[in-house]
DNA sequence: GTTTATGCAAATTCTTTGCAATACT
DNA sequence: AGTATTGCAAAGAATTTGCATAAAC
């Protein structure tokens, strides 16, 4: 059994075809992809319903997280982090390329603790930096 | 002639009703507003398309900047920096109710700088913290 | 008078929903 | 066999574009 299909039987999700390739997709990128991204590059095997439903799933299930984005287009990025290890880990740290417009995760960097004013509860943060990455100078 | 105009004055933009009207929102709310946020406040005053293009030509201007957002929705906020004194402020910490949706911006916290790897350049920083704010707490 | 912004219509794109057929366990 | 997923059609939002009219300078 392939590791992408333990992905999924490890998250209580039927093994199908859609699923497979998604997952492959983000593993494989290792960036943040949008539904057009993936619609793009499956290049019509899958409904783009299908798609749409699969990121909606993978979402609730906690396989794939939403990337903030400022270009209207909602992005999502894979989950690595061991489940049990980081099961609490609520915070994102992304960069934007201007130039090839792709997104990656920092996953090394840790935020420092923002003083919120008072009666203010944190649950989540996501930092986005933005500028020009390695590929692209 | 009133503040809001001579802020249209400032950025060499006609003065108009929608565009009085849509800085005075800004003014008014001070927490980060959509679209439709501003279609329905303003009642169908004016057209949806010219919301749209206010909204496009304040962001070319400088009037306003994007707030992230994980709804899909784009939100915006005012650029209420004194023009000269913070030109360069290119960092933005929002914070984000997930019972109300309210979206403020944090203004006085400033950001740690982030290592970031080898051949990256930042030029833009956006933390988005999401939790309960102190109303709906 | 010239230039720019607006409103309306219409075209695109993005996303969701219902339902029957299919695939998974 | 029973349940969940898919594809298709279609509906509903969100956003953009073209063009004639109206307003700003």
């Amino acid at each position: 059994m392939s590791s992408t299909q333990s992905i999924l039987q490890a998250h209580h999700l039927r093994i199908t075809d859609c699923r497979l390739a998604i997952i492959r997709e983000f593993l494989d990128k290792s960036v943040a992809l949008s539904h057009s991204d993936l619609e793009e590059t499956l290049n019509k095997e899958f409904d783009r319903v299908t798609i749409y439903r699969t990121l909606k799933t993978f979402l609730e299930k906690d396989l794939i997280h939403k990337v903030l984005d400022d270009s209207g287009a909602t992005k999502y990025a894979f989950c690595t982090h061991g489940e049990e290890a980081h099961a609490h880990n609520h915070e994102h740290v992304h960069f934007k390329c201007e130039k090839c417009e792709e997104t990656i995760c920092l996953e090394d960097i840790s935020l420092p603790a923002i003083p919120l004013p008072k009666g203010f509860v944190k649950k989540e943060m996501n930092l986005l930096v933005q500028g020009i990455c390695e590929k692209c100078h």
